[in-house]
DNA sequence: GCAATCACG
DNA sequence: ACGTACGTGATTGCT
């Protein structure tokens, strides 16, 4: 017999310290309890118990403050953000089939302490998990402890048994009481002995084995004179200390070591509760992933929902005459880039039907029923590959899931289900993607009512189901390259890199990995003994705003920030395209639309999104990017989009005056800030007031936007206050986003785009700091990102009913590309302005500059 | 698998 | 007194 004791509060403690704050999307905090879940698993496996007792304290004063009104008093109560978990975890350990133990006037400790002793006295083994110090003392023969501990912000566990504990302490376990009688303990407030600490109390134990023994012989000539003379001052703290210290073993609770095998509880129920809480991976380590799925309701006839489902083969035409005035809940086989097959969930049937074009232009485009999937945009782009063309979808679940919650870590139809309390088909031993299919239906009514409910209906009807038929499109288009080109380049870039690795060992004196920011740190600081800066934590910082400080210092730290250059032309980008581009000769990204929590689209695989063009070496990459042969790219921007949102939003009549006379904004801010005329703004007064710009857009602080531009902060707080003294709108309106934020719980963008902030209810003051600046910054950034899109999707429109070829390939956030014949390319760069500008009507005008070239280069202004 | 760095808007 | 701009993705080094 096996018994694996927990300190439960004490273990809770541990997670909810050593894990970084997680929530829910509505704010309630999970992070203890899921790092207490997963310690707890791990303890399983290692020590592999028959039987689990978990021990928590109760509020009620215990034997200890009775004794002694100072015990514990400098404990500040738990913070509410882990207060809140206490009760949520408990729940979840019962549904889990754990036995709690609790004890009125006892602690967890003496709870420990007395089934340790019962596990002796019936000559079964015991195993103790805590995060505290205190329980070595029940250390003995088949009782070990394993102490949980953080070692610069790394978990680590240590094992201890009676040897572990001679070898640290030097005395027996049991006489760690005495030690502590000596030492105290400050965290709970045990005074001990003054001016003794861990070392000389264990030094005094291990001369005289107790306290009883030391007071005994207190003359003994072994002791200083002053230290004798303390030890007598604290004689009674000394023995009050050890009786505060000392965990009892005689708390009345059960001792039958069996009743603590793991029996009973609801694990379907637990993983239901975990799936609430959002700890969807904890579900999965714990093997309940069937159990989360919402239990189906008793069997029903069929055709009604709960009914039994089933698979069944289908005749195309039957399929479609069946499904008419209807739903059609579907999901598509892919193969080879093709839709190979459709599986369609209706009435509790899943019907499979292969797939050709013919069929797939009938199902995509009849108005006789409506369609949704899980992830449409791959389907359009396989059908795009086929030549099929089909209006947008209705309904798309993976969209829906995102544009509820865009801080989800992801949108599984498993994960949905759970969280929307969407049953499980009913269905033993169904395919998993005939199970995933027959999920659709319900899962679309749970979230198109959670739509409707927020009032996001049309922000999916209208913007993200049909662009994304846009963005699938353009990732089948892709961009054309020179991939010779951009080997010719790369092989240039490794052999300016190869020389300057040279120089840099030269001018350093050694050889190291300049890429390994730990190797430059000691080269940099320790062997050519520059002024170290910031800290990282692994030692010293090196990013480039570090170097940029000691550029004159020494001549190694230009060559540095050079060689890093290169390295990252060449790894990311040269190496990286080449590695990515297909037999086609064109790069095809994937357009992430799920993924960035304020709306934008991202790219990856490659990312065409940051493609270098600030400095002159990088922006080079660009001539590699272009046209295909008698075709031309024109690539159209937004001017400063986001300001001119926020004009709007802000409703500032300056700002709105200031944009609508169509002049340079950051000159007429300058103005504004600098107390100056327009025509006396200098190039830095401009350059500082575009700093002040963005940095209002991002939730600006004084500091680093002193950091940014260079100036003190007591400079950079006049841009401020001035800046909102002559755009006092903006002022207002920040203040009222954040508030508003702070009652309803989540900001929202002009189309009612959402993010929920739980940071804003953080008692921790820079997590709070940061959820007011996403109050801040999400409504542009969003809306901005919303435009595009709508942007997007008028210009596809435009360029398909004018029976143009051109076509759109590439967006990056308020810049459009697209690549046009020769012959239409006028046409479609007017369409393509135009489109952008009259995307919206703000109470500013939007503008857009759209310019033509062979390649990217050339085409960006 | 994470931290540090750096590319973009 | 304290930490400090919003949103991404890819690469490298290192545990």
């Amino acid at each position: 017999m096996k018994l694996l004791i927990l300190d439960g509060n004490s273990i809770l403690n541990r997670a909810f310290y050593g894990i970084r704050l997680l929530t829910t999307k509505d704010g309630f905090y999970t992070n203890g309890i899921y790092g207490f879940l997963t310690m707890l698993q791990k303890l399983l496996d290692e020590t592999q118990p028959d039987a689990v007792a978990i021990a928590f304290d109760l509020p009620a004063p215990t034997f200890r403050h009775k004794a002694y009104a100072g015990y514990k008093a400098s404990r500040k109560g738990m913070p509410q953000e882990l207060a809140q978990q206490l009760p949520e975890l408990k729940e979840l350990l019962r549904l889990l089939g754990y036995r709690l133990v609790e004890c009125e006037g006892f602690e967890a400790d003496d709870i420990l302490g007395t089934l340790a002793r019962a596990c002796r006295e019936q000559g079964a083994e015991c195993v103790i998990a805590t995060g505290d110090r205190d329980s070595l003392q029940l250390v003995a023969p088949g009782v070990t402890v394993r102490l949980a501990s953080t070692k610069g912000g790394q978990p680590q566990a240590a094992f201890y048994d009676e040897a572990a504990i001679r070898g640290e302490y030097g005395v027996e376990p049991a006489q760690l009481v005495d030690v502590k009688a000596l030492q105290g303990d400050a965290s709970d407030n045990i005074p001990g002995v003054k001016c003794i600490g861990p070392k000389g109390a264990c030094e005094l134990i291990q001369k005289f084995h107790d306290i009883d023994r030391l007071y005994a012989h207190l003359d003994s000539p072994s002791i200083r004179q002053n230290l004798r003379e303390k030890l007598a001052a604290g004689c009674e703290n000394a023995f009050l200390s050890r009786e505060l210290g000392r965990i009892r073993t005689d708390a009345p609770i059960d001792t039958g070591l069996s009743h603590y095998r793991r029996a009973g509880g609801d694990p379907p129920a637990a993983a239901r509760r975990m799936a609430k809480l959002e700890l969807f991976s904890l579900i999965k380590r714990l093997g309940l992933e069937e159990a989360a799925a919402v239990p189906p309701p008793p069997a029903a006839p069929a055709g009604a929902p709960g009914a039994p489902w089933r698979a069944a083969p289908a005749y195309p035409a039957a399929l479609l005459r069946q499904l008419a005035g209807g739903w059609a809940d579907f999901t598509a086989e892919v193969a080879n880039g093709r839709v190979a097959s459709l599986r369609v969930a209706l009435g509790n049937t899943v019907y499979a039907v292969p797939a050709d074009a013919d069929f797939l232009r009938e199902f995509f485009t009849t108005t006789a029923f409506r369609r949704s999937t899980h992830g449409g945009k791959a389907v359009f782009a396989a059908l795009e590959r086929m030549g099929v063309s089909a209006p947008p979808l209705d309904f798309d679940t993976e969209l829906a899931g995102y544009l509820l919650n865009p801080s989800a870590a992801d949108y599984g139809t498993g994960r949905l289900a759970a969280e929307y309390g969407v049953p499980a088909p009913a269905w033993e031993g169904a395919a998993p993607e005939d199970l995933e299919t027959a999920l659709l239906p319900g899962l679309r009514e749970a979230l198109g009512a959670a739509l409707e409910k927020n009032g996001q209906q049309p922000l999916l009807r209208e913007i993200e189901l049909p662009l994304c038929k846009v963005l699938a499109r353009m990732e089948v288009a892709g961009f054309c390259v020179d991939a010779a080109g951009i080997a010719a380049y790369g092989a240039s870039l490794e052999a300016q890199a190869a020389a300057l690795q040279s120089e840099i060992y030269r001018a350093a004196g050694m050889e190291f990995n300049i890429l390994s920011p730990r190797q430059l740190g000691v080269a940099l600081f320790e062997k050519l003994g520059l002024p170290a800066g910031k800290k990282t934590k692994h030692g010293y910082s090196t990013n480039a705003d570090v170097l940029e400080k000691l550029r004159g210092a020494h001549p190694v730290v230009e060559m540095v920030l050079s060689y890093r250059t290169l390295c990252k032309l060449k790894s990311t980008y040269c190496d990286g395209l080449l590695k990515v581009a297909g037999p086609d000769g064109r790069i095809h990204s994937n357009f992430h639309q799920t993924e960035t929590r304020t709306g934008r689209i991202s790219s990856a695989e490659p990312n065409l999104q940051n493609i270098p063009v600030r400095t002159e070496l990088g922006r080079e990459l660009r001539r590699f990017f272009r046209a295909k042969g008698g075709w031309l790219l024109i690539d159209a921007d937004y001017s400063q989009i986001e300001l001119r949102v926020l004009a709007h939003l802000a409703n500032d009549a300056n700002m709105i005056a200031a944009f609508r006379a169509g002049g340079d904004i950051h000159r007429s801010t300058a103005a504004q800030v600098f107390h100056v005329p327009e025509e006396m703004v200098t190039p830095l007064m401009r350059s500082r007031a575009k700093a002040v710009n963005f940095g209002i857009v991002y939730g600006i602080s004084a500091f680093s936007l002193a950091q940014d531009i260079g100036v003190t902060r007591r400079e950079a707080d006049e841009y401020i206050r001035a800046y909102f003294a002559h755009y006092p709108g903006v002022r207002e309106y920040m203040d009222r986003v954040v508030e508003q934020a702070k009652e309803q719980g989540y900001v929202e963008t002009l189309f009612g785009r959402r993010r929920y902030l739980p940071e804003l209810s953080s008692s921790n003051r820079n997590l709070r700091a940061f959820g007011e600046r996403v109050a801040r910054n999400m409504p542009v950034q969003g809306a901005a990102a919303d435009i595009i899109k709508l942007a997007m999707i008028r210009v596809e429109d435009r360029l398909e009913k004018e029976g143009l070829r051109a076509r759109l390939i590439l967006q990056v956030h308020d810049e459009l590309i697209v690549e046009a014949p020769e012959i239409e390319a006028a046409r479609a760069a007017a369409l393509l302005k135009e489109e952008m500008e009259h995307a919206v009507s703000l109470a500013v005008p939007l503008l857009a500059g759209a310019n033509m070239g062979f390649t990217w280069y050339d085409a960006k202004g």
